[in-house]
DNA sequence: GATGAATGAGTATTCATTCAT
DNA sequence: AATGAATGAATACTCATTCAT
């Protein structure tokens, strides 16, 4: 197997932390092929090209290395994404920056597409975070008046379902940068902008070439 | 086991019809509780009172009585809007209307909303039977000026998934008509309708008291 | 289903023997597709026009009816043998024109042959039945100093066995008129006749154009 | 379990292996009691004290280890046979040298004559490789004059028959050199030898004492 | 630490048989 | 007699997990 995030993060490291980012590593690439549910210890241990055994030396089961699996991604993406922001003061443009570097992020490496779909069903936790980002930015947005909403929970919600779908959307129809344009421009009108201007926003987005 | 939606339909029947809707109106009750993938057969016949061995009288396999139970759901809900939508001309008011009865219906009767979102996933038809419905309202809606939008299949998506967000957080956090009545404000922002439009009409619709 | 042998043997009967007799034929067919080990209770039933259960008013299980058809048939073949070696005083003659008989009869109604093969394997019985008569006129052509053998059991196994292939061979093969002849000559070799002689004999054995 | 013809084979082995072989063996035994048919995988992994999931560890599933069971026992029984018929040159002697030799070698290890009979009948394979050895003995000792006879396939389906015949007669009746005997005997006159010729030269074959 | 053999609980599926109608 | 729905024991196979080497 090629190198993976996981592997990167940690070729400095010791053996322990090598082996164990193998299996992080060959976890994204099972999850990506088979989803969650279908993923099997023995296709994570094959295709970290250890023995089965070898698993429970670095996870207490599996539950557990699909948490850390997907929080590692979800991490990956923030630090990325937050980055990329930094200098970002308008919340409307943090709001499709953040909206379309996402989709850019997940879509790029397909696999983190998979893993951050999976996990938005299975681990609240990771959701819980990726909403944490995402409310800031929008009550930023309302504060400039840039935005007439209220934010609730289920503002987020509607938020992220809008981006799940661009994701799957890529994920099986092949990256598509008109995709992650109109859900930006979804994105700014839901959250009460109006449509004119949010197809305005939206077309200057940070989508890559 | 309560008699259920299948039990209702054929309570006329014969024996034959009998068993097997007992044993769709099990398979809902058990999706809803534990999900598509987790649910064993063994699961669906204990919830029927029957035995194990019966269900094969019935159904090849698991796949085919999920899909038979989901297509009966799906065709329940169909059944119920299309009658609730015979009279209504307006392409806005019919897409708020069915956005708003599709929620209500779904969750006036949770575990149909639990297999709704199940089969979204897993059962590529039903979705696609939905789709069919809501593009040809949308189109009539932009045929009549009142939504500005070109209607792609990413668009249902977006639609769907807002309706898909809507029904989970009902799912959790109990009945919410507020939570109805803002996605049928989002979705009509989502096609081009001015904000306040949007609001307007999305205050009159047909969620139930 | 056309009407098979035990059909014929009932017609005159009663609805009880009439439908016993349609379980038989059954059994015969599904036994001669299948072999007795697959063949189930639903096969017959099936084949036969019938419920499952009516089976049970007519065969305590599956062993009665397969011990049963097998007798059957069994019996069927060894009339049609007496009647044909009535006239037939010469102990040689009459063991070739029994051998080639039985695998012409067997062979023209393919079934009887899976059946017969079937049978010998696991019902001693009608292998028993089969034995006396060969028995009979091996020991007559011995008398008659046609034959230079001790007439053991052993030795009707041979010449069983030999039956057997011919069987066998032609239900893979085809009908094939010189595996009945060649098998003649081998059992008169078998039974101590010099080559030539039982070329000679064979050559006029009652083999169907 | 007493140790078997495949544990003794690989006794310097690994654990694979060894208990591989154990499998192997514990197939042989209870092929030998109950017949191919009626093996179950559970049946195999009690008689090798082992859990029914081993099983999986190294076979895919029932037919697979059948066959190689059929092919271990054949080899064998085909080495055996090798060994001490390195030296016989005359065609003749080489098919009652084989003959007997075979029967012998499997009656003395009556698993492995019920493993060979059940072969014979559900893996053409096992057959195929015996007949090629004994065609290529027959055709020598028809060039050699020794025989009189066309060697078709459907000829050594009959002295397959024999064999098979020599085998069951002596698992049901005990071991008994005058069965083998009978059984060369009967190859050489139905390979066209004269009965004289044949017992002569039958008198003489390397049963053992 | 790494290995991989062994485990056994869990699940799907088949089918002979029973029995109420 | 005939039906056919219901049964449940039997069986194959999977896979997470343990543990001796």
């Amino acid at each position: 197997m090629r190198q993976g995030h996981f592997q990167e993060q940690t070729s400095g490291g010791g053996k322990r932390e090598r082996t164990r980012s193998a299996l992080l590593d060959a976890t994204v690439a099972v999850v990506a092929a088979k989803g969650m549910e279908a993923t099997k210890i023995l296709d994570i241990t094959e295709a970290a090209g250890l023995a089965n055994g070898t698993f429970y030396n670095y996870f207490r089961d599996k539950d557990e290395i699909l948490r850390e699996t997907a929080y590692g991604i979800a991490l990956a993406v923030s630090r990325q994404l937050d980055e990329e922001m930094s200098g970002i003061d308008d919340g409307a443009k943090r709001v499709t920056t953040a909206t379309a570097r996402f989709i850019e992020i997940a879509i790029a490496e397909p696999d983190w597409a998979h893993v951050l779909l999976g996990s938005a069903e299975h681990l609240p936790d990771v959701r819980r975070d990726i909403y944490h980002y995402l409310r800031s930015d929008i009550e930023r947005g309302v504060a400039q008046g840039k935005f007439d909403v209220e934010v609730t929970g289920f503002l987020l919600d509607q938020v992220a379902a809008l981006i799940g779908a661009a994701l799957r959307a890529q994920l099986h129809g092949g990256r598509d940068p008109d995709v992650t344009r109109q859900t930006c421009e979804s994105v700014l009108r839901l959250l009460g902008m109006s449509p004119a201007k949010a197809r305005k926003l939206a077309e200057t987005s940070p989508a890559q070439k």
